[in-house]
RNA sequence: GGAGGAAUGGCAGAGCGGUCGAUUGCGGCAGUCUUGAAAACUGUUGACUGUAACAGGUCCGGGGGUUCGAAUCCCUCUUCCUCCGCCA
């Protein structure tokens, strides 16, 4: 979340900028929370000198009990008690105040930087660079639910059965490509220096909280009632979760990790378009990038994860391009967002394989991860993170755009991971 | 799942209901010494809030209670440890 301290300084700018990322009521909500802010201050003045009087009579209680002065420490005691009882309802309104501060606050987005273009819709996203080559299919070329089928890969309907639609089950090959995928991905990565993580795949409330999934999006997590918690929609949650409530030095900067996680996400509302095959799932594969850097690098950072990211997707061959989220597309949380499309030629589509976020201080403000700053001052950190990248839509484009007549010729880079360069019914 | 024990600052570890935000050691930082380092010595060293700066307020796992006053007493939750049971 914004820091109020900085909504103060900076409304002008605040409301500029939540402008362009077209969030409705901006000014109504700003001012809810600059006149919130303003009563929880007065309150707590208030509060603060009240419970002063009351420790300095107690302490002189102490002292008048120990010299025998009883006559005197009951007249204190006195005194204690008709404070206390005007403390109680200030006390009450200066929790009801801050409750209600920290309410509103939530409901501000992030504040998009200063690259952002305005827009509303993908239409109004920037294309950034793209690269590879769009494949020349022959005529008989399939999508990849057909391949799926014909080199045995993937069978949706067994998922149907075992859970639903959305849980497909991965066989022989198509299982051994999934795993050859995560370990090509995690190794390309702590090859770059990031740490491997394997993290919880279910997280409690406050580490939905401290990445932002909750109180906004609690509709797009599948929940697990009997102990309140909730699976991951992404690596990210637990991953970035690890330093909340942590203050690092700065030696220990900048931290840098991937990890391997499945992800689940209920996605409420999408059927019909887009989801056939591997297009939209309720549980896929994901390897995650997460940073945590000091603020003054993290767009410099934001850029390397970007180029990194598009390494990668050279490596497999795939044509990409890069696109600057606008405003109006960018997720609630991120100061700036540069997704990743790859082209799945038999489908003619461009599908989103990777999405690189700046979140500043917008989580780490939520979770108080901070780092010491040379001056010995906490500073809160600023988070990053980005797929490299979401498995199946890789796969779908890998099946699709290497085609043959008799097999599905593979990237050189996971020849030795799959341990074979096809796939074939041979 | 059953029976006990514990939770204090980066770590270890003290703490009769009042002067304890907390003894001490280690670690960290700064300095003295040294060509440099180590050792030794000296000083310094929690977080949040608040102020122009002081002051003030809050925090000893979380929540609640008793009391003029709680790290210290009571209730409750959570987590960890030991033993038993079960188990990949």
């Amino acid at each position: 979340m914004l820091q109020v301290q900085f909504i103060r300084q900076n409304k002008a700018l605040v409301l500029e900028r939540l402008g362009i990322k077209n969030f409705k009521d901006a000014a109504a909500v700003v001012e809810e929370v600059l006149a919130l802010d303003d009563q929880r201050r007065k309150l707590t003045l208030d509060y603060d000198e009240t419970q002063a009087k009351i420790n300095t009579a107690s302490k002189e209680i102490g002292k008048l009990m120990a010299s025998g002065n009883k006559a005197d420490a009951e007249a204190r005691k006195q005194e204690v008690a008709t404070l206390k009882q005007a403390l109680g309802p200030i006390n009450e309104s200066l929790i009801a105040t801050e409750k209600l501060l920290h309410d509103t606050l939530v409901k501000l987005p992030n504040l998009p930087g200063p690259k952002v273009p305005a827009g509303k819709t993908p239409e109004d996203n920037l294309e950034v660079r793209g690269g590879g080559q769009k494949p020349v299919l022959p005529g008989n070329a399939v999508p990849h639910w057909d391949l799926a089928k014909q080199y045995d890969l993937i069978d949706f309907e067994l998922g149907n059965k075992i859970t639903g639609s959305g849980f497909p089950v991965y066989k022989k090959q198509g299982a051994r490509l999934q795993r050859a995928l995560i370990s090509y991905f995690l190794d390309f990565n702590t090859a770059a220096g990031y740490d491997e993580m394997l993290p919880p795949y279910l997280v409690n409330e406050a580490s939905a909280y401290g990445t932002g999934q909750l109180p906004d999006k609690e509709g797009q997590m599948y929940f697990v009632t009997e102990d309140n918690f909730y699976l991951i929609p992404t690596a990210e949650v637990p991953v970035t979760n690890i330093y909340r409530d942590e203050i690092l030095k700065e030696a220990d900067l900048p931290v840098k990790m991937t990890a391997y996680t499945p992800c689940f996400r209920r996605e409420a509302g999408s059927y019909g378009k887009d989801v056939r095959g591997l297009n939209r799932l309720h549980q896929f594969e994901k390897v995650e990038l997460v940073q945590l850097v000091k603020p003054e690098q993290s767009y410099a950072v934001l850029e390397e994860m970007v180029a990194h990211v598009e390494k990668l997707i050279l490596s497999l061959g795939l044509p990409y391009r890069i696109l600057l989220l606008c405003g109006g597309d960018m997720g609630f949380a991120s100061a700036q967002t540069y997704d990743f499309e790859v082209y799945s030629a038999a489908q003619d589509k461009w599908l989103e394989v990777s999405s690189v976020s700046n979140f500043e201080s917008y989580q780490t403000n939520r979770m108080k991860a901070r780092y010491k700053d040379s001056n010995g001052k906490n500073q809160l950190l600023h988070s990053l993170n980005g797929s490299s990248l979401a498995l199946p839509r890789i796969m779908a484009c890998l099946l699709e755009n290497n085609q043959l007549p008799d097999g599905i010729l593979l990237p050189e880079v996971l020849h030795r991971y799959f341990g074979s360069d096809r796939i074939s019914n041979a």
